[in-house]
DNA sequence: GTATGAGTTTCGCATTGCGAAATTCTCGTA
DNA sequence: TACGAGAATTTCGCAATGCGAAACTCATAC
């Protein structure tokens, strides 16, 4: 397996595992057979919980209006109640309450009701990383299933990396730490220099512009120079490597942009011990498969976003590469 | 006053009007005073109306939360109890119920909700002519109240243009039919010439294209070349003027369109009689009144699409003018 | 293991929301 | 102008729905 020379000093020391040293389930793993879990619990999923309450009908009633306005843009009473059937004093009573707060006006200049820039607010939140995870969390789940490590992602935050979504609830060769809430460093963290390989040459020079500011004169030109050239490598091999001094150097893990048009959304991760997976494994056991998820991922967003979708199987990634 | 032969055309027979034949209230007129009025009226305002009901509390709650959300991007409930001071169960109900109805779910893998999808379908339809009606509101209101003729905003709808505002309402020089829903012909309107004047090369040629398609061999490309010679000099005088043998005869309309990054949005009109204006007002009166709040509504546009706010009086227009 | 805090559940209560019926407004037509 | 039909809005008696303090349970940190 060629991972070219950052990887192999990811691996040194470490040749071989023998079979009865992989890691089985440990403490946290006792827990994943819980029914459900809290949204605070990092071990287990919260799929299975049983709501606290009935829906609040008058909520899902104006939710359902609002729906329909944005749906015909202009509307009247009439026009709601027939796509509703809801009495009209209740079409009134929410029409009523939506405009009390902003979200929609009465106009006979138009000759009904229409909605308001306010419900910009009511959906500006979804793009970005909630929407990343949406894409993502299926088929990232189905990874750590399937190879049993745990998948990360992360977005740019400042000068960091923000972890945002973890699988290691679910996996059963995790410690019992988590990623959720880290904030790996741009330099030496695989989610960093996936990031960064991928990001606008813009982008990255005002990343690094960034880093040399806080860096004390530590991080000059001729760092900066070498960690390009890292960056080279990471674009021509499609992934990144942790920095292999990184703690604890028991684990490492293998990063790949999440990109839309060209654009980085998030980075991607797996996190293995590096004593579990023979090197000449690697690619087979993690990358592959990383790299099968990316690209489901990437199509449905691209779906989502009305990018021209394809089919989930299959799809090519936008990402430039190097070949 | 240079209007052009298409311009002086619509002109045609009428010189001079006597002050005292100038309009005053009429039938539609006399009803204006009412305090307020219903959704579905033609004359009047419903600014003034009272509410029927108070504002449905849940409700207003539940779409708090959901703001909150969208703000914060990936919430606990301590989040959103810090930031909205809702008890806790309660906020937990709401929750319950936009996860119900699938605008939110609770994921321990990204430590607590998040928003889905399903929220683009609470602001879907605010892009289009609900975001041109209310920029284009209060400058159209102004402008009615300043210069007493009805301001219209229409779409292109298919094979013709959907009316889908008009400040005739509280127009009292106007007859008490309404231009509302509308549908003025994409050739001889002065919303269509001016939409079609201003859309780009292509979509003009698609629009041409279905003319000739539903023309039965009545529209060829000599009618179509004589067409663009017309759409031409619209964009060299910025605004187009109904055909001249349109009915009612006595009327006129002269259109603009509402543009965003070279983009037609919207055509925005007054209409005047003809015997009301003297052809060497109309320039000052109507032509240039209406340029100055089309520059208002674009310049609120962009402000709130934030392509580059710039303060809203003095704004340039972005559609291409030949000049 | 313990303490603290976060998230969730319970249950008595009353207010808030409901909608059938009535009223009023508006438009279209003669 | 008057009338009829339909659209939009208002009224008011009622009970179910929603509320939240208190309690409970889970989860994390040390």
């Amino acid at each position: 397996m060629e991972l070219g020379a950052a990887a192999d000093e990811a691996f040194a020391g470490e040749d071989t595992f023998a079979e009865d040293d992989r890691p089985s389930t440990w403490k946290a793993g006792a827990r994943s057979q819980a029914t459900h879990c809290r949204a605070n619990s990092r071990r287990g999923m919260t799929d299975a919980i049983r709501p606290s309450y009935p829906p609040v009908e008058s909520v899902r009633r104006a939710l359902e209006i609002l729906r329909i306005l944005n749906r015909l843009r202009i509307c009247t009473v009439g026009d709601i109640h027939a796509a509703t059937r809801l009495p009209k004093p209740t079409i009134v009573r929410m029409l009523d309450t939506l405009i009390a707060d902003g979200y929609v006006v009465r106009d006979n200049m138009c000759g009904g009701y229409r909605v308001t820039h306010r419900v910009e607010e009511l959906h500006a939140g979804y793009k970005g990383i909630a929407e990343v995870i949406e894409a993502s969390r299926p088929f990232s789940v189905d990874l750590t299933n399937a190879i049993k490590w745990p998948v990360g992602i992360g977005t740019l935050d400042g000068d960091a990396i923000a972890v945002q979504f973890w699988t290691g609830t679910i996996s059963p060769w995790v410690h019992a730490n988590t990623l959720l809430h880290n904030r790996p460093n741009l330099l030496t963290s695989a989610m960093g220099r996936a990031y960064m390989a991928f990001c606008g040459e813009e982008e990255r020079a005002a990343l690094f512009a960034m880093i040399r500011a806080g860096s004390n004169g530590s991080f000059g030109s001729e760092r900066e120079a070498q960690h390009n050239v890292l960056l080279a490598s990471v674009r021509k091999q499609g992934f990144a490597i942790r920095a292999p001094q990184t703690e604890p150097r028991r684990n490492t893990t293998v990063a790949m942009p999440i990109c839309h048009k060209g654009t980085v959304l998030a980075s991607i991760t797996v996190s293995f011990f590096i004593s579990a997976v023979p090197r000449n494994k690697v690619e087979e056991q993690i990358i592959e498969p990383l790299r099968q998820a990316v690209n489901k991922i990437e199509t449905v967003i691209a779906f989502m976003r009305r990018g021209g979708a394809s089919e989930v199987d299959g799809a090519v990634s936008d990402c430039p590469l190097d070949v």
